[in-house]
DNA sequence: TTGCAAATGAATGTCGTTTTCATTTGGGCA
DNA sequence: TGCCCAAATGAAAACGACATTCATTTGCAA
């Protein structure tokens, strides 16, 4: 590690290998605060604003890539070899990835379609979890979905005064 | 207009009824101030949380969705009868709907693999548009990407005191 | 060692979202 | 047609995550 950020011209300081290492220990899809904390367990010197700074930069030293499931909340995933996206339960909020290789060859194709030239893909699956359907009843056709998709599970900060 | 807001139990005030019908009219993706800014074209005196809320209402009944390009700006999306995808420019920013219709047998299939019943796809292609790709040089193989994007072209505030 | 650019941390700023609350008003009803 | 009141509105304020500022510390090349 020490490496890496020498010969990428950063100064490896106790607080950047300490929170590079957190990071790396820690699961995926992790926020900023969430790291602050396991961070601050080894050193509670550490300010979160350093914490911010390193995620920040372990994306841009490619380990990590910013991820944004419409919660307001912005969580940093480590990049995995292969390409994958999420499914995501909006009665547990469960984060489950999957490889999304078989469909790269139909991405391509789409974006060509449209004379695109593609350099990622996000794809987010949102619906329920084996135990939560199962829990809910939710049987079989629920789907469809404008473009493809809702804003669900945003953190419900509060009430609406109306339209609750 | 009038009917539907009725039928589902809202007051159908002037104030409503000019922005749903700016929200209509207007284009795809819109943001909370550009409708505001729409509406405060022909009623200078609605109030910007009037806008937000019934923005949220339109929502609530169907009409549209609230889509995050991880910019930091939501947007809402008229609903399409059927489902489609975004296709983001991430040098002009330009935002291009592709059907996905072709894609939703192999989704349904990878959901159903992790065993979870899914309700919404979101699907982003990030990447260069016709003009910019040309432009840019970009030519082929670029691609590549941990969870399958980059949550590039957001606002850019300002710098980063370091990290630049 | 020394010098200095880079890094840190606490405080502060920013800005889109959401709520509060006093006031207005749509629309069911007498 | 007037009344009444819950719903709706609008201005202002609260909220909260992200980002920056700046005084101070420190890694590390020379
Ligand atoms: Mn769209
Ligand atoms: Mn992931
Ligand atoms: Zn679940
Ligand atoms: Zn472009």
């Amino acid at each position: 590690m020490k490496e890496l950020l020498r010969t990428k011209g950063y100064k490896a300081t106790p607080q950047r290998e300490l929170i590079f290492e957190c990071f790396l220990a820690a699961g995926r899809h992790i926020t900023v605060d969430e790291l602050y904390q396991k961070v601050r367990l080894k050193d509670s010197s550490v300010g979160h604003s350093t914490v911010w700074r390193n995620l920040k930069l372990i994306c841009k030293l490619g380990l990590a890539e910013e991820v944004n499931l419409g919660d307001g909340l912005t969580r940093y995933d480590r990049i995995t070899p292969e390409p994958h996206g999420h499914l995501y339960c909006l009665e547990c909020k469960k984060l489950v990835e999957f490889d999304m290789a078989k469909l790269l060859p139909a991405l391509n194709e789409t974006a060509q379609g449209s004379r695109f030239q593609p350099v990622g893909f996000k794809i987010e699956i949102q619906g329920y979890c084996d135990s939560c359907g199962e829990r809910l009843g939710v049987t079989g056709e629920n789907s469809y979905n404008g473009s493809g998709t809702k804003n669900v599970g945003k953190k419900e900060r509060g009430k609406n005064d109306d339209l609750s």
